[in-house]
DNA sequence: ATGCCATAAACATTATGA
């Protein structure tokens, strides 16, 4: 099964970049993050014909994220728990069913949180510690669970070119990297790395400053697997050849392989 | 300290992103 993360930085913009990533790529589930629409707005019917099952959590926009699987996705949760007043659409999660086993998986787009300190840098740690909540609750199940998507974290210096330009910036600031630290603490293994200790693996360069020719990037992006998803894993990549294609997104997918289904 | 670029909508400036 491979599953993979992607933020699209708006659904209609990067509609055709998609499809032929789908084609090319092959994923299993997708992760979608920053679509940008509506539900009644995104474009269902184009990917259904792709053969996906498609459940959608959009915003007017801003935000918004998708689940894309080949197979059926139940158990929906829409939105994250513990905070009835958050109306912005970062969450969505459901169980990917395959015979004899079945995989959870939530996509999300964590805050940005700048700028830092203040209220939405104050409403990115508050997200954390939610989805951190969240995440000790399903870790319970003792079942393979996947947490993919734009975490907006560098998770250390080695997780961007120049780690000098972001130590006053949410993404790399004590305080998240300290959340991202007890999140990780609950038993999660972060895919990609561990699969490549190397440096210079980045998903996300700037389209500003001329940050993707310099390779000025950050590794954000992120697949959470549980134990028993851990154990299932085979290989990671990054399709960094994306973010070269005409009119890109300033992310490039993440994409794990594992040995269940 | 700001803009550098990109997106959506408030439509020609603003909010947001990272």
């Amino acid at each position: 099964m491979r599953i993979a993360t992607w933020n699209v930085n708006s659904i209609k913009t990067r509609l055709d970049l998609l499809t032929r990533w789908l084609k090319e790529a092959e994923p299993d589930v997708v992760c979608l993050q920053e679509i940008k629409c509506v539900d009644d707005a995104f474009p269902r019917t184009a990917i259904e014909d792709l053969g996906y099952n498609v459940v959608v959590h959009g915003q007017k926009t801003y935000n918004g994220v998708a689940l894309l699987s080949r197979l059926a996705l139940e158990d929906v949760t829409i939105g994250l728990p513990g905070d009835d007043a958050d109306d912005q659409a970062r969450f969505v999660e459901a169980v990917v069913s395959i015979p004899g086993r079945a995989v959870r998986v939530a996509g999300i787009y964590l805050p940005n949180g700048n700028p830092a300190p203040g209220p939405k840098y104050d409403y990115k740690l508050a997200w954390m510690e939610r989805l951190r909540a969240h995440a000790a609750e399903r870790l319970r199940l003792e079942e393979p669970y996947v947490i993919a998507g734009d975490y907006n974290v560098i998770p250390a210096a080695q997780d961007a070119r120049r780690p000098e330009a972001w130590v006053e910036d949410a993404l790399f600031r004590p305080d998240t990297r300290a959340a991202w630290r007890r999140l990780m603490a609950l038993g999660f293994t972060e895919a990609v790395r561990a699969c490549d200790d190397a440096d210079g693996v980045y998903t996300f360069w700037d389209y500003q400053a001329g940050a993707w020719q310099k390779n000025d990037g950050i590794r954000i992006d992120h697949l959470l697997l549980s134990p028993q998803a851990a154990d299932a894993l085979l290989t990671t990549r990054i399709d960094k050849h994306v973010r070269a294609w005409e009119r890109p997104s300033d992310h490039v997918p993440a994409i794990a392989d594992f040995a269940f289904g």
